[in-house]
DNA sequence: CGAAGCCAGATTGTGTGCAATCTAGGCCGA
DNA sequence: TCGGCCTAGATTGCACACAATCTGGCTTCG
């Protein structure tokens, strides 16, 4: 399965545009995306507007209800926990895949994210919560594209995508955020040792750490 | 992430004929998709069919290159191998979580595939190696759905659509055709037993022997 | 004779109009 | 007053028309 190539239709812009919308949280989960003002909203006619809903109806970011329209989708904590076991299930053997094929500037690039988003999550007048969001993107999106195995890195896609509901770092409370920095930086480290089953046991324990966060979020805005 | 509703709309009549059209491989792999053509054919305008299009590629079934129109995908044998990976990271999981929740019904129904499948499949007058494929993807899908996991079931979809280049049951050589046979049989015996670890490890070894024959056909239809 | 440029046919990308369907609000009857 | 029905507005689904882009073959020049 090749890669569709890059953007250049309409079309592709608009998903982009609009996945980029939605995971940025301009819309609310559950709000309901017209495709009249989408399309205003993005220049562009109807037509592109529908191919790119549904697209990302079919990557899972928008439920697409017949002759309804198009929402943002809605996650229970069910579906949540599920994503989580699918994440467990892919992003640590991805993680062990890329540590042999990481060179040094990789990980220097990897350290210097890392680092950087100790910086910004520690408490104290620096402390950015937003800002850890588009790093922490960037550092597992190099992480996975170091693997280059574009099969389980696709079916992971969904998943990362996926808990957009609670897509900042507020509802971290102050002890699994550090352990969620410290993570990234141990990861680091195992890549640098050369330690693929290290690297695939820290993203386990990262991954079941932001697994029990997200939930019990959840699981609080759905019984207020 | 909640299932898009049952298909009424044009569109979504079109996206399960013509996924079932590549499917049972009606059209060959790298075959050019004209929108028109696939328009007449469904009888409806091109407006649904690009949809169609758009979201089969997004499942990974077709390949969209902008202004360049829609082919069948075609699969390398890195691409072929990494999809049995994914496989493997999940449907064993899936089996074993199927496993606790088979009511009896549900096992006689896996046993009649299985033991069908023997019949059809094993050498003499009988064999019909066509027939397999249906039998084979009802199997697989009751075992899959059976498992109540949409998150992981969703990320195994695109890999079991995957590898149809090599639909049919024919490359099999008989080693291999009768030993997967037997693994479903195995996988029912485990299911009714009601050991998950069973199921799990037999379906580990059904997707490997799958993979080995893939492979070894996917060469030498690279290099002839 | 070979290669670069170009032109015509075909195909995709996009905008827009109309029919079908849904939602919301008011109206009527019990 | 409350509940069910019905109509009007809005929105989506589909078809079609036109513009943009690509493919392949031809011409022309070196």
């Amino acid at each position: 399965m090749t890669q569709t190539s890059p953007s250049v239709t309409g079309r592709e812009k608009a998903v982009d545009a609009l996945r980029e919308l939605i995971l940025r949280g301009d819309f609310p989960a559950g709000a309901r995306l017209g495709e009249m003002e989408l399309a205003t909203r993005l220049g562009v006619s109807r037509t592109p507007v529908r191919e790119a809903l549904t697209r990302l109806a079919a990557e899972g970011l928008v439920e697409l209800v017949p002759n309804r329209g198009a929402r943002v989708s809605k996650w229970s904590v069910e579906e949540l926990e599920g994503v989580f076991e699918l994440r467990t299930a892919l992003e640590p053997k991805l993680t062990a895949l890329a540590v042999p094929k990481a060179r040094p500037e990789d990980v220097e690039e990897l350290d210097r994210l890392a680092l950087r988003m100790v910086e910004v999550g520690s408490p104290g007048p620096e402390q950015d919560l937003d800002a850890l969001v588009p790093l922490n993107r960037e550092f597992h999106g190099r992480l996975v594209a170091l693997a280059h195995h574009p099969a389980l890195a696709g079916a992971l896609a969904s998943a990362v995508h996926a808990p957009i509901v609670l897509r900042n770092f507020h509802t971290y409370d102050e002890t699994s955020l550090r352990r969620s920095l410290a993570h990234h930086v141990e990861i680091v480290a195992a890549v640098r040792a050369g330690d693929p089953e290290w690297a695939r046991a820290v993203m386990t324990a990262h991954i079941r750490n932001a697994r029990a966060v997200m939930v019990r979020a959840a699981r609080e805005q759905e019984n207020p």
